[in-house]
DNA sequence: GCGGAATTAAACCGACCGGTTCAGTTGATG
DNA sequence: CATCAACTGAACCGGTCGGTTTAATTCCGC
């Protein structure tokens, strides 16, 4: 039964060069991946089956299963891979040293377009859908996705909050106000459905630019009130 | 096949008064409703059997099938219940006669409290999961829900603007920024589970008011900026 | 306490699920 | 070109699902 999860770790060094060991090849896992992506994004998670998967990603089941223990590390390692690409270029443009205002409308604008697309809505869906049951999976995904963006904007915040140029008493909180308010209008909607394509660019802009005039005049210095 | 279905809506008045036709018995109706919201908000929609739901409300799965045409209709039977005895009492507080900022704390302090109550997260979590197979039930029930208090907190918004509280181009968009910013930390990682408890009166407080205090210094009149 | 309708419990159906197995095919290596 | 492991395809397993059927039972007005 486990013989197929547990692949000893081939080590490499034993590994003739040549041919991948079983379950290693990473241009096949990639393979497995993105096909186990479209299936997952357009069906949902419980109407997803393996064989499904082994279908749109040309493999057979049997290999499905040497590279993924089960359904469930399946989807996990999609939505790590996905999210941790997303995440540390979400991340990279909270540059201190960089005009304020402009740091944000970019970050905004670049966290808002990235939570726009169809293929990260589908799995912010799953994973929100199967949270109640697989809670590991909904609080791993929100801590190492959502949580972690709060916690750099925050820091970014407090350095601004040092430089006297806002007056937050929680820059964390602050952050997370941030980010639901960039969202209105645009993400809940096509959580549920009720509207389907991604947002223009205008559209996305211009939700930024509402938010940055608030959050900069609610939390403007209180001697600039 | 649909012989059970289209009970053929047997005229109120030629039931002899008594026994209530099959199907029709609301008191047993209620039982069906609450049992299946029972199993539903703990086990989800996929995962939980008709089998679960009729052992949970004490009633055969024949009788549920004479009550539901089907599990998806029993689901969106208990969304519609629930949803519109919350959104009424939600509306009800938007007196624009009653002192704005009062007005508003009661809103938002209601909207928070009753979406952090679990069977409510454990339905919108239900209904974002299957937005993506079912688009009807999401649709339906953002548009018979979050839409329709996005509508009223504008019409609100509307009568301050007209009053001079406030300078508001889209007073819908506003109010749904005024919505997102409420649930800030709170609502999101619930969601995800990543807080499972509703959070406490003082949180919930603590994030009206400064969504409140953000709203107004955002969009307060111009010649008071 | 009879008659007829509502309900029950349980068996049943076909379909499909996640996951496993295995005989056979492929393809790189030496 | 022989070898050997990775991979394939398809059958297969036990289990569960949504939904239906049926025969027995309960309930209620008369």
């Amino acid at each position: 039964m486990e013989a197929a999860h547990l692949t000893p770790e081939p080590a490499r060094e034993d590994r003739r060069g040549g041919r991948p060991a079983a379950g290693t090849d990473p241009q096949k896992r990639r393979q497995i991946l993105e096909g186990a992506g479209r299936i997952f994004s357009t069906t949902g998670f419980d109407a997803s089956s393996m064989s499904d998967v082994a279908r749109e990603a040309r493999v057979s089941k049997a290999t499905l299963y040497v590279y993924f223990q089960d359904k469930e590390h399946l989807f996990t390692a999609i939505c790590a891979e996905r999210r941790d690409r997303n995440i540390s270029e979400i991340l990279s443009l909270l540059d201190t040293e960089k005009p304020f205002e402009s740091v944000l409308t970019e970050f905004g604008t670049e966290v808002l377009t990235i939570l726009s697309e169809p293929f990260v809505v589908a799995a912010h869906r799953i994973v929100i859908g199967v949270a109640e049951r697989m809670p590991e999976v909904g609080t791993e995904f929100f801590e190492r996705g959502p949580k972690r963006v709060s916690a750099a904007l925050g820091k970014f915040l407090d350095h601004h909050v040092a430089a006297g140029r806002l007056e937050i008493a929680d820059t964390y909180f602050a952050a997370t106000q941030f980010l639901e308010l960039i969202q209105a209008s645009i993400i809940r909607p096509r959580l549920y459905g009720a509207i389907t394509s991604p947002p223009t660019r205008d559209e996305i802009e211009k939700n930024v630019a509402s938010a940055i005039a608030i959050m900069t005049a609610g939390y403007a210095p209180r001697e600039q009130r």
